[in-house]
DNA sequence: AACTATTGATAAGC
DNA sequence: TGCTTATCAATAGTT
């Protein structure tokens, strides 16, 4: 926004951080306001800062009122979101007693919360040799999962750049001939047209590194 | 903001309200996330269309979780909670069908999974090419901490071992002589006493193999 | 849905 | 905390 872009992140500093949480949480609750003015929405925001102070905004009655209505939308089923990254689904044999199956699942979720509050805390959930063993299985996995995905874009960013060569030499070609062309039908009346350009006419062959 | 200033009031045109309800719903849930990573705060934002439709967004945890911890905030009435991070806490309350169990706890991981995604990517469900680098440079100084923890463990574990080799060097050192001792005493009136094994006794190094 | 001229939001500095 | 300013981000109107 202003004065240098800033990178999505926790900001570590923390006077910065509380002067940023201040502006934009501002920022935030106006937008509300003004979306809910706007196009005659209903709209409720909640926030705690890191200090568990909240700060509120219930723009039609009462947060009270807002709560209950939310409750009647979702009293159905529970949506579980997009995206495919469910190691336990893959490290786990299929046919599992459902007994053991929530233990293991229980299991996996202490080890990604120790894992998180160690990632996140600065080291001092301590963890044992086999915790950090199974977690490091864990995160070699999601690692291949995301190195698999991000070949297919590149796989996908290449045939589609050289789909674009293949066009483009078409194109340079056509070109080539029909100057050529010209420079026939001119004959000797003037010089050849001056071309500092070997055909084909090519884009360095790094771009496809990444 | 574009194009002329807006009043800000009801837009009366359905067409342009439907539409300027979409962007700026889009942009409301957007720094709702961007509040939340950079500030680590916690946020729920509910919004209800004209036409009753939900929108939502819980920033940590569900917005069940959020909207028990705004009710304990506000002093309110008690609110029932349902699945929140805690799969131990999940298995007090009694009774709960081993299948809705299981998903509670799927539901659960892909959450904390989804908060990895969050905090490193910042992006919501399908990653592109660059947080999908992102994620992986992070995943691997994550995994390299771990290692680095894992060989601390590790190290302090064969330390441990040398110790107590030191020490039943001595105690079998200490035991020969007593054994030597003794037979000396009983002179040549019996037989040495028979010992299989040779000084100093030891384990066999692979223990240090894990 | 895509574009772009504008307005709005805000990071950094004081 | 508040004000200023240079910049970045959101978006109103248009196609």
């Amino acid at each position: 926004m202003a004065r240098g872009k800033i990178q999505l992140k926790r900001i570590e500093n923390p006077v910065h951080r509380q002067v940023t949480f201040c502006k934009r949480r501002t920022g935030l609750l106006k937008k509300a306001k003004e979306l809910s003015v706007l196009c005659d929405a209903e709209i409720g925001v909640v926030i705690f800062s890191p200090q568990g102070k909240l700060f509120e905004l219930a723009t039609k009655g009462t947060m009270e009122g807002m709560i209950d209505k939310y409750k009647k939308c979702t009293g159905g089923g529970r949506g579980s979101s997009s995206a495919t990254f469910t190691a336990q689904e893959q490290l786990q044999p299929p046919n599992l007693d459902p007994k053991d199956e929530i233990n293991v699942l229980k299991q996996e979720i202490e080890m990604l919360q120790k894992g998180i509050r160690y990632m996140f805390g600065g080291g001092d959930g301590a963890m044992n040799l086999e915790e950090l063993l199974l977690l490091e299985k864990h995160l070699e996995y999601w690692i291949s999962q995301i190195r698999s995905a991000k070949m297919e874009i590149m796989l996908q960013e290449i045939q589609s750049l050289r789909n674009k060569e293949g066009v483009l030499k078409n194109a340079n070609k056509y070109l080539l001939e029909k100057i050529e062309e010209n420079n026939s039908i001119l004959d000797g009346n003037f010089a050849t047209v001056e071309t500092n350009y070997s055909y084909p006419l090519t884009m360095p062959s790094e771009i496809f590194e990444f």
